[in-house]
DNA sequence: TTGAAAGCGGTACCAA
DNA sequence: TTGGTACCGCTTTCAA
């Protein structure tokens, strides 16, 4: 037998109707047991397995899951990746992976990609920068932003981290310590993520009775690069003595500045970074971070995956937590 | 208009067939100019995107290359799979992810799913162990074998690390510096890039005069926790002065045992690591590892996903790199 | 309990 | 240059 098993193959081959065939396959009380049974037997010896397309063409939906993040290098969005991943296989969903390298050209394609799959769902972490208004709209995918929302972008849910305190605390702990030169590096205004933590960090400089210096607060789309060029920045400029990170590939990349330098995080130089990578507590005498609640994130998705369009725009969000070193 | 916009559709829309819209979509020379611009125009205005499900149907085949990792938060997977989601985007494949965690079971399971999906290639770390022989083959999917390699797995193509020359480097540069109880903990025999990396560290005794102590030898399936637990033996033992690792979840392992017990890598203990993440060089004074080839297998793998089953099964191998510091 | 027909969205093939 | 038909694999609906 060769060429691919379908139901009608099956059928064929027992000379019966591919129907019977498929009401055994599928569970339908309609089929005498011993028909079933020949049936789900010779099925299995075949290696039988449905054929998704045509499940997809009744429209039956697929069981396909979009994910966008910028990279997946970075520990926090691999962690990420890697729950929604096994949650994912727990529904028999298939999770399909597109890296948008925060690029609004890549996502649009991603997304154009996903509607053609008919992803049921799309799990995105935004770009930053405005998109183009006169794009196709997504529907009927449900779309759940991650991390950073959108305005106006038509998303069924969104799922943030709440860093405010976490990022205002960090500030504070700096100053206790007697920094007075606290430098922030963070994502520019786009989406409200980057303009909430930049509040935070401002909350903290007021709380802590220290004036906001506009020299030591750099915000530009956020990636590594941008990280280690602020972190140069701050450095030459001598007006620092710790840095507040306010994003994950920022932290890294401030991270690598001051490596770069020699300059030890904890003792030549404060550091809190943004994401909590395990590794950060065994660099100098640990980092500090924000550390940010991957779990909850990525099973608050996933639970949301379920819901109909129908339902109303949800946010949801989780608690940073702030990891003194 | 509503619902789904389908050539059809669309066909209805300006009152002509939809074979014309199909020709017009798909470029083909038979379609008035006028025809054809009035076409793409309204297929653009509606955000028409061809369905996938169709074209799978059709037998034309689908765009899906799966993926089959243990896991996706090791940086070794993580940023091989990185490069493969980059160069897939770049030529238009979906990249369906699976975690096997190194399980047989959920392996098959990924395989199945895949297989549903009709994807026309897999890549996949196998899992140690022996599969159960009766299971259904894979084809028509063409089957890609990275960094490990099952014998008799009917793959059409396996791409390795080869890490024979690193992995024998280390062991003489650790016996260059006066050590000489030098522990080794690897993948057991299941595979034969176990065997190969532990034939690699016995040649390093040899050549260097020393003889082998099965004491100072862990082998068993590869993860992080057999690779802590191992450690943690090792050092309890106090027959090592060092350790070489011959993976990369059990590096992370073994080194997170070290940390725990606050030994410094490369000051109080001599360290190997397996794999390369960046962050190993900020740890202590820096550890030295096994350097992958990630990039190289990455591509090379995305190279042989355009070959047709009938090649004749061939393997490729990049050579790791021994990182001193 | 079983079977036959129709349709999902495309394209190859033929007819006009 | 256009249009009609049939088919891919599966399930819903209706008929036997």
């Amino acid at each position: 037998m060769s060429g691919r098993i379908t139901i009608k193959s099956i059928a064929r081959d027992l000379g019966i109707s591919h129907m019977t065939v498929s009401r055994a396959l599928s569970n339908h009380p309609n089929v005498q047991k011993s028909t079933r049974e020949m049936i789900v037997k010779r099925a299995r010896e075949l290696g039988y397995v449905k054929n998704a397309a045509a499940t997809a063409m009744r429209g039956d939906g697929t069981r396909i899951v979009g994910l966008l993040l910028p990279n997946i290098v970075n520990d926090f969005y691999a962690r990420f990746a890697n729950v929604m991943a096994e949650v994912c296989a727990a529904q028999s969903l298939h999770l399909v992976i597109h890296l948008t390298n925060d690029d609004l050209g890549l996502e649009q394609q991603a997304l154009e990609r996903l509607r053609e799959l008919q992803a049921m769902a799309v799990v995105m972490v935004p770009s930053p920068g405005a998109p183009d208004a006169s794009l196709p709209d997504m529907t009927p995918m449900s779309i759940i932003e991650l991390v950073r929302r959108r305005e106006g972008s038509g998303a069924q849910a969104t799922v943030l981290v709440d860093d405010h305190d976490a990022l205002r605390d960090a500030v504070l702990h700096l100053a206790d310590h007697g920094h007075r030169g606290i430098g922030y590096i963070g994502a520019s205004g786009d989406l409200s993520s980057g303009r909430n933590r930049l509040n935070a960090y401002r909350e903290g400089l007021r709380q802590a009775g220290l004036p906001e210096d506009p020299a030591l607060v750099h915000t530009d789309a956020p990636s590594f690069g941008m990280g280690r060029k602020s972190a140069e920045h701050l450095l030459a400029a001598g007006k620092a003595t710790g840095i507040v990170c306010g994003g994950v590939e920022i932290s890294n990349g401030a991270l690598s500045a001051l490596m770069h330098q020699g300059l030890k995080p904890g003792r030549d130089f404060a550091f809190v970074g943004y994401g909590d990578p395990h590794w950060y507590a065994w660099v100098a005498q640990g980092i500090m971070a924000v550390r940010l609640p991957v779990e909850d994130l990525a099973r608050e998705v996933v639970a949301l995956l379920g819901n109909e369009p129908a339902q109303a725009k949800e946010t949801r969000s989780f608690k940073a937590t702030l990891v003194i070193r």
